[in-house]
DNA sequence: AGGGTTTTTT
């Protein structure tokens, strides 16, 4: 059978030439995603430019790149080639260029204008991701500079006249697809989220019972369900039935058994919606929805996500649908009723409103875009998004209020492929010493779950992970799963027996060292701190604006911004260990409660620079001097909104520095009118095991009060607290030390991360 | 106190 996309091929060559957008709709097996670059191709749009297609997942951008390959007679990375993370198989003479989405991206931030491109194919553009939603935004702006650039959007049958309004009316072409018909059958009633692993387990019973072979595939929201349905199917004891879980979370082994074919027998394949996109099965007949999904929102006034159970959009129980009759006619048995279907939204809301804003907008700022609120998308976010993004960015770094630009640190920030908090941590670790350990950290938080739970193994598991967690952070503990595994020599086997993700692991490694290349960029030295308090200290503040107050019993609040009632996710390796009045997390999510997930324990001498408007630093006063030493230690004093002392911080400075901090503090005491005192012990008549500390001035006795810590023969300032019966008590405030060493060099000012900045900015210079 | 859909990034 002819592709039906050949019969168009004139159509779609044409409409190019006279439009500057063109949305191509057909179903999957229309053959679009390979046909349309070929036609561009031999059509000569490569002629003045590189004909580039975006595709969602690298699978989809490598293999599609290698199919076309063979039809045009090139090999992978000659004429036809590809990018995706950590692989590019481009050469200057590539003409057909496959990539994910994130790599354009980049491209964007590289050459706003795009200026190698003739063509840009966006596939799949109805999954409506973050990237695509942007990069459609982008294109339209850039459509305005670039008149002869060319745009094909190419979309499943879903809202084409939205993408084709976006682009003033742009033509669309309709493609058929070479679906065989789906049956629908309707539920007789609504089944709540209660009830539905019962409903779904009895339905798939019903349809081996009742219905010609073929294999069944249902949608489930999660994994908790998706096993109470197996089970619930493994008790009714059916002949002749597979079934398969399918979620990500599962390991590779078991993720296989989802492809294999089952001689003689029925395929049951439970899934989440990672059977809906992601992960194509053939020979599927039936299809059982359940009308859920289990969807990420973004909650902008208080910063937290939530994964929320939802009824599932007409076009996505439609794409569900059409999973069945991929190879043959199928049926779908929906288990809801056709009046509620009629109910439900037509489309599942973008994910660009349903996320946080900050990484668009520090991209869009890095592009040049500068009035972010303007910037027209298909479906514009909120200005609650808009504004949640520009404060983070601000409680950053990355921009100043009542500026527009980015900062030097806003700019670094935007070159690394992180989420901002996390980018900004590295940044930090830069002035600490430690950007290879931080930026370890930084690629296990932006990676998957590495900690595995294999069902019925939850005990073993737990028992290996404790010996590798850290008690007061789970980025720490991170730092130790990356030491472990490197003493392992990157053993699978050591991961297997430890219940780590070793395919996650080999990601991180490979983000490890995409991060360290563009810190080499900047002029980042490659730093290792062994002092883990430094490390965390930079993770806490790239978390900063999550900052949580312990409040009661286990729960935590915000302290910059409006959130109550969060938990420790029992998964953090700091649950049920921690008594730390502060942590941050890296997520806060909203599932059966609000629990806070990648948690450090936060110090009280940090919080000045987290929350400046928050806390404050006291004035420094001299804590420690040993006699003869070169240095001394001064501590200064946490102090929060009421000035209440929340902890104090040290650290050593020459003795100079001491002498000068102690001779301004001697100025304020005097003239405040506090006595200087020296106190001698002096055993008390009757219990003569009790001392009390005494001393005269002036021909007045004094008497330090009975709690106060006083050395005999030292110097103290001391301010008066009572006077009773002719007996005067005083408090010392402050110890007066006899530096004895003036020490002669003054003290060395710290390297700064701004000259680094300036310096990645000067070499930054955008064409 | 007790547990997460999915994808992606110079």
């Amino acid at each position: 059978m002819e592709l039906p996309i050949l019969k168009e091929r004139d159509r779609i060559i044409q409409a190019v030439s006279d439009n500057p957008v063109i949305v191509v709709v057909g179903e999957t097996g229309s053959g679009k995603t390979t046909q349309i670059p070929i036609f561009l191709y031999e059509a000569g749009f490569a002629e003045s430019g590189v004909i580039g297609i975006t595709e969602p997942r690298r699978v989809a951008a490598t293999s599609t790149a290698k199919y076309v390959a063979g039809v045009i007679g090139s090999t992978p990375g000659d004429l036809v080639g590809y990018q995706v993370r950590f692989d590019d198989e481009t050469t200057v003479g590539t003409a057909l260029k496959f990539m994910t989405d994130g790599i354009l991206l980049r491209e964007f931030q590289i050459d706003s204008n795009l200026s190698r491109y003739s063509v840009v194919l966006i596939d799949e553009a109805h999954e409506r991701s973050q990237n695509v939603d942007f990069i459609l935004g982008l294109l339209k702006d850039l459509l305005k500079r670039r008149r002869d650039l060319k745009v094909v959007v190419a979309s499943a049958t879903i809202d084409e006249q939205k993408f084709s309004n976006f682009f003033n009316r742009a033509p669309v072409i309709n493609v058929s697809g070479r679906m065989f018909p789906v049956e629908v059958v309707w539920g007789k009633e609504d089944v709540d989220e209660e009830m539905i692993v019962e409903v779904m387990a009895d339905a798939i019973a019903e349809i081996h019972r009742s219905e010609p072979e073929g294999d069944i595939l249902s949608f489930m929201t999660g994994e908790d369900q998706i096993r109470r349905v197996v089970e619930s199917l493994e008790r009714m004891k059916l002949t002749d039935l597979v079934l398969v879980p399918a979620h990500a979370s599962l390991p590779w082994e078991e993720q296989q058994k989802i492809f294999a074919s089952y001689p003689g027998k029925r395929k049951v394949i439970v899934a989440t919606n990672i059977a809906e996109t992601s992960i194509t099965i053939d020979g599927i007949v039936y299809v059982v929805d359940s009308g859920f999904i289990k969807q990420m929102n973004f909650h902008p006034e208080s910063g937290i996500q939530s994964l929320d159970v939802v009824l599932h959009s007409k076009s996505g129980c439609e794409q569900r649908r059409g999973r069945a009759g991929r190879t043959q006619p199928g049926k779908c048995f929906r288990l809801y009723a056709e009046s509620d279907f009629r109910e439900r939204p037509q489309f599942t809301e973008p994910e660009i409103k349903r996320i946080s804003l900050a990484g668009v907008v520090l991209a869009m700022k890095d592009i040049g875009i500068d009035k972010v609120e303007e910037f027209e998308f298909v479906d514009p976010p909120s200005r609650e998004a808009f504004h949640e993004a520009h404060e983070t960015l601000i409680a950053l770094g990355a921009i100043q209020r009542g500026s527009h630009g980015l900062t030097d640190i806003g700019k670094m920030m935007a070159g690394l492929p992180l989420e901002p908090r996390i980018a900004r941590m590295i940044i930090e670790a830069e002035k600490h010493g430690c950007t290879k350990d931080v930026a370890t950290i930084a690629a296990f938080l932006s990676g998957r779950q590495v900690f595995a739970r294999p069902k019925g193994k939850e005990i073993q598991a737990d028992r290996a992970h404790v010996a590798l967690k850290n008690p007061a952070s789970d980025a720490l503990t991170f730092l130790r799963v990356w030491d472990k595994y490197e003493d392992s020599d990157f053993d699978n086997q050591w991961c297997y027996d430890n219940f780590l993700n070793a395919r996650v692991l080999r990601e991180v490694d490979d983000i490890r060292y995409q991060l360290f290349n563009i810190l080499e960029s900047y002029g980042f030295e490659p730093t290792e701190s062994s002092d883990t308090a430094v490390i965390a200290k930079a993770v806490a503040m790239g978390l900063a604006y999550s900052l949580l107050e312990h409040r009661s019993r286990h729960s935590y609040g915000g302290v910059l911004r409006q959130i109550d009632d969060v938990f420790i996710h029992p998964g953090s390796a700091i649950f049920g260990l921690s008594n730390s009045r502060w942590i941050v997390a890296s997520e806060v999510v909203r599932t059966t409660k609000t629990y806070a997930r990648g948690c450090t324990e936060v110090k009280p001498e940090w919080l000045p620079d987290m929350a400046p408007q928050h806390f404050k630093r006291g004035e420094p006063v001299v804590a420690r001097y040993l006699k003869g030493a070169e240095s001394a230690v001064i501590s200064k004093a946490v102090l929060d909104g009421y000035g209440h002392e929340l902890g104090s911080s040290e650290e050593s400075v020459p003795v100079a520095e001491a002498i000068a901090i102690q001779k301004a503090r001697v100025r304020d005491a005097e003239s405040k009118g506090l006595l200087k005192l020296t106190f001698h012990n002096e055993a008390s008549g009757r219990y003569s095991f009790t001392a009390s500390f005494v001393a005269e001035a002036g021909g007045k006795r004094y008497k330090a009060s009975y709690h106060a810590k006083v050395e005999e023969g030292v110097p103290y300032y001391c301010k008066v607290v009572d006077t009773y019966l002719g007996q005067t008590t005083v408090e010392p405030v402050f110890q007066v030390f006899a530096f004895n060493n003036p020490a002669p060099s003054p003290g060395q000012p710290l390297s700064s991360v701004e000259e680094l900045a300036q310096k990645r900015g000067a070499s930054l210079g955008r064409q």
